[in-house]
Order: structure tokens, then sequence, then C-alpha cells
DNA sequence: AAGCCATGACAAAACGTTTCACTATTATGT
DNA sequence: ACATAATAGTGAAACGTTTTGTCATGGCTT
């Protein structure tokens, strides 16, 4: 509304200047006289004064605000990772803009500039699928941007800024040794074909830790369905039917279909087969499950993002290079954790 | 970055006026010459120029911001909710802030404070479930705001502002009908003790519908629990011992603990018991179901909110006095809809 | 030749802050 | 009594836009 209290208002009220109106609002260390002190604060209170952040920003060329690209905010990991961050972001004072690019190379271009356009402080990148496989449109387009950018849970291969996400190969790994170490050789896996190269790195850890083991999976075995319930349910059968006696699936919804496929056949688990999941996100669901699955620490990740993303942003005030979070990028791969439930079982 | 392109720089490079940059750039009907107008705009493009938000706003007085409060992101059913708000509000050249109150009063005080200082031009509110209770403070809060507010999803008993929610009531009624029609008599409900209304008002339309058809439910089959796969699988083996033949769950998630133990008891849906959910939203979460459950139209109320917020700005613009988007306060109750999969069996 | 209109373009104010350099007043030291 | 220093506070520029009112030019009408 154009009838919002400003500073002016408030040092005609008062008696005082604009400037030591807001030396005091913002606690500057200057010298003004206590009582004035007490006045200022007494009467911004009465007036309602609330400081516009859109003004503050065009002078100080800050604007307090971070945002948060996701492919799919209606994909619980990505949910629960932009709650963490938001959190983190707000202790720090800053709010965040979370927009989502429905995993569209397109849309992420768009919302780029759009984020320039606001003047962002900085930005925390989840990149579209496409642009995981052949990062350099993106490369340029965030050289372009004027603010620093965190990738944020999926990797690419260059590496030419700040990123944090998960190990997922060592992900697979772990699966693979649980299953190895339980006396498991008839083993099949469920992944899927398209994907943002997250899970694709957790077939490999799995399949390659086998093969240090000596177990290959069969062919016959090595399944592709959606990341969904029905990616599980559908490809059920033909590992039900083969006498495999362990499956890794690449996430928990996966997992979800194939368990109830494998109960609707009076089959269960993990006495009749033994399945690991991935993404430990069945009881963010509300869903209880006793499903063995691998576990992303999202608070752990916020942080790790968050983490690079203030430091960027403090270089930035002190340096004068052009875009010196491109410099010298950093990468943390954050460790996976097993959480064992029951449905893995031991062969003697 | 301080070196952002600016008018001015354009206006340097083409060596015209700022204004004349600002008119053009702007598609102002204005009388520039053709071959200047190509000029300025080519010079824009090499340039990279890219318009200042922040400085536009504070003279335009419209940040092209919205913002989203809601209690918890990590519910699907509001992050479905959030992404088709943005959408309608990115297809008017809106950007969206999505904030996460944690269904607290006190944070959401906070962040309408600083929506206020970030001179969002709108609000969609779905407040805290103590806000939904007693909303005296809320509704003084929001009337400090200078932007339009809309309450979304959860309303509050006085109307003083535009509210857009689905009608949660009827959709109880729904349910009873169906198990009603379908012959049933000895049924059972479990609903929650705290929440923000709209569970309770499924509850009573429930209820009511059932009363209306002299059909009462035993206090004993008139369950509590929390909101989730607990809630339902918990209360679930006293009701399954009572010889019910029908149960209502306030939610998909109840709904699914409930048979998930109905299972274990090898008991089958529907043949031993009906079952009926609401919100539709398992399938969404990639779960394949055979739940009868009661949609609401997520997409429709993104749209009765948007449309309700796009009226408000417009009347902002043309009015004068202090706050016209709290005359005339308007409600839409969206009608819910029974969405019938296989989990109600009729009895001859 | 004077008046008028259309065209093409611009100067300057305004938005609400922050911040730097500066002034006016009073107190202190000698 | 004078210089110096500390105290209390202010004026004005700057941030990058939008927008209003004005100006210069040249052609057309009378």
């Amino acid at each position: 509304m154009s009838n919002r209290t400003t500073l002016r208002d408030v040092a005609k009220a008062t008696g005082v200047s604009i400037t030591t109106v807001s030396l005091v609002l913002n606690n500057h260390p200057t010298r003004v006289s206590e009582e004035k002190r007490e006045l200022i604060k007494r009467k911004a209170n009465e007036l309602n004064y609330v400081p516009n952040q859109t003004a503050r920003s065009l002078v100080t060329k800050r604007s307090m605000l971070l945002a948060l690209l996701v492919p799919d905010i209606e994909n619980l990991f990505f949910a629960s990772l932009a709650k963490e961050i938001e959190d983190e972001c707000s202790a720090d004072g800053y709010s965040l803009i979370i927009a989502n690019s429905n995993d569209s190379k397109n849309t992420e271009r768009q919302l780029l500039q759009q984020f320039e356009a606001r003047n962002i402080d900085g930005l925390f990148l989840i990149p579209s699928s496409e642009s995981t496989k052949d990062s350099t449109d993106l490369r340029s387009e965030v050289a372009q941007m004027s603010c620093p950018v965190v990738l944020t849970d999926r990797l690419v291969r260059e590496q030419w800024c700040d990123a944090a996400g998960s190990d997922n190969y060592q992900g697979g790994q772990l699966a693979a040794r649980l299953f190895v170490e339980a006396g498991h050789t008839h083993i099949a896996c469920i992944s899927g074909r398209h994907d943002n190269g997250n899970a694709e790195a957790r077939k490999a850890g799995f399949v390659d830790e086998l093969g240090k083991n000596h177990i290959t999976i069969d062919p016959q075995l090595d399944c592709y369905g959606a990341y969904r319930f029905d990616g599980g349910y559908q490809t059920a059968d033909r590992i039900l039917d083969s006498g495999a006696t362990a499956v890794f699936c690449c996430n928990d919804l996966m997992a979800l279909g194939f368990s109830k496929r494998a109960e609707e056949r009076n089959l269960s688990i993990p006495e009749d087969i033994s399945l690991i999941g991935y993404d430990n996100v069945l009881n963010s669901l509300g869903i209880a499950s006793n499903l063995t699955t691998i576990d992303q620490d999202i608070p752990q990740l916020a942080k790790s993002c968050h983490a690079y993303m203030m430091n960027r942003i403090k270089q930035k005030a002190s340096k004068l290079s052009p875009a010196p979070w491109l410099n010298d990028p950093q990468t943390s791969l954050l460790k996976p954790k097993m959480i064992i439930k029951g449905s893995v079982r031991t062969i003697k």
C-alpha cells in the first residue's frame, strides 16, 4: 500500500532527521542520546514502522533473499530438503523463494533469469535431469548469474561450482555388502532406465561391490521400472519366479510395490525373499514399515549446502573478482547410512 | 553484484537517454524511431541487460511477488497445493515465496512481518491450527498488512477476508451416503482429536448424515488416532473385533494403516470390512491402492484462491480506501468428489 | 511569416533506504 | 580566553528504475 510508515514519518514524528532514525533503528554505533533513542524506538513502534526491504536492498545491494530451485516440490525428498534449507536460511535472517522447474531445462533457464532480476543473494540449485546429463548450458547460465550458486543433491560430472550431495555409489555398495554378509548369492536389482544420475550411481555401486565378491546379477534379474510403486509391483513377478533370494530397489517406493506383490502371492519378507530400499522415506510418509533401507541425512545435506552458501556470500562481499564462487569449487558427498529394519534375512 | 548492466549502461552504449531505453524495453507506446528501437533492443541483449526488479518495485510499488504460508511443506497435500498455486502465479508473471510456519502461531506472525517488509503483492495464507480455532489475533495481524490476503484451505469461523477451501462437511456426508446406500448399519469412524477444523468437519458431516438415516455410531467405534498410518493401524483391532462392517477414516494414511492391520489378520477389504478414506493422496504418492476415497480438487482450489487474489490486487490498484480486501469478503467452498475404487462392498 | 501539430527524445523527480562527510554545540585542558 | 576534542546530530548523494512534463525540430496550414 502507499501509506506505510516510512523513516520520514518517524523522523517527522520525533523531530529528528531521517539519518538519525535509520541509525538508531539499525542499532548502528552512533552518538545519539539515550532519550532520543528511546523516543525514536517508541514512536517507530507506535506507528507500526516496518523497514522497506526493497529500498534497503537497492542501496545495500543485498536482498536477504535466497532461492531454491527444485525439480518437483511434490516429491517428498525435495519437500523435506526444502524445509531444512529454509530453516537454515531463516535462522540467518534470509528468506527463501522456492520454485519448481518441473524438471524442465527450459523452465529452469527462465527461473534463473527471474531470480537474477530479483537480486537474490544466492541460489540452491537442483538441476533438471537433462542438465545433469549435459551441464554445459547450465554452466554458462550460472556463470551469468551475479550471485553464488550451490548445486544441491544432484551433481553434475564437471565440477564448476560448489556442490553437496549424497554418496549414492557408496549407498549401493552398502546394500551389496549387507546382502553378501547375509550369505545371499542369487540377487536381483530394480532400478530405472532414465534418471538424473543419482539412482544410476546407486546401482553402479551395488553392482561393483557384488562384483568384488564374485557375484554377478543375472541379466534376467536386472530390472527396470519407473521410480514409483508400480515400478516395483510390475517387475516383482519376474524376480519372484526366478528363485532370487534378495532384491535391491533403487528407491523405497519401488520396494513397497515389490513387497505388495510378494504379499499378494503369499510370500513374506524376509522369510521368502530379502529386500533393501533406498531413501528411508516411508516413515516420513507416515507409513510404518519394516523395510531395511538407506538413509540420506537430509538435515545434514541442507547444512552442508547452506554452509557453502554462507561462505561464498562472505567471500563475494570481500572480493572484487567477477565471480569468485566459480573459483576453487568444493564438493562434498555425504555418507549414506544403512537403516536396519527387518527385511533382510541371513542365510546360514 | 555491483557490475550488472543497468539502463544507464545501455543508454550510454546506444547514445540515447535512460528514459528512452526504459520506454523501449518496456514496450511503452512512445514515439521512438524504428532504428533506435532495434538498436536499443539489440544492445540490451548484447550487454545481457536484466531489469532490476528491486528498483522497479520501489517506484511502481508492485513487487510482483506473492507469498504462500503453509503449515507443513512436507505434507503432500500442501506440497501439491503449493505447486498448483505457483503455476497459477507464474503464469501471471508473479514469483511465489513459499514459507513454512510449522503450524506455529508464533512463526506465522513473524513471517507475516517479513512478508510485509518485502512488499509482497499478496498472501495466500493457510493458518496455523491454533489460528483456526481462534482467529482474533490473526485477524488483527492481517489487518496490519498492506496487501490482499486470501485464506487458503483452512477456514476460520469468522469471515473477515476472502477464503477458499474444500467443503469437508459435505465430504463426510458423501462417505456416509455411500455406506448407507451399500446397506451398512454397523459403522465405525476414525478421526483425530486435535486438528484445524477440516477433519472435524469431515466427521461432523459423516455423523450428521448417518443420523438422518437413523444410524448412530457406537461410541466404542468412534475412534481417535494421529492423522498418520499409526492412527489407523492402532485403532484397527478394536474395530475389527467389534463386528463393524464399514469404517470411515478421516484421511488416507489412517485408512492405509487400518488396511495393513486388517491384512495382517487375514481379513480382506472389502470382503470382510468396507473402508473409505479421504484426500485421494495415495496415488500421488505413487502407491497403487484400491481405496475408495474422497478427492479435493487441488488444482481447482488453487485456481479459486488465485482468482480471488487477482481480483483484490486489481481492486487495490483502483481504490483508495485503506484495506479494500477486507470489505465484502468472499468465501468459496469446493465440492469434494467421491473416488470410487474397490474398498466398499454392497450388503444385500 | 506566423501559428500549429506531430514527431522524437530527454531532464528531472520520485520511490525509501543507507552511508559518508560534515556542522553545530558543548565540554575540557592549558 | 583560546584551542582542541568530544558529543549530538544532519544534509545530500546514491542505488536503478518509472513516469511526467517539457523541449527542439521540422513540416504543414493559413
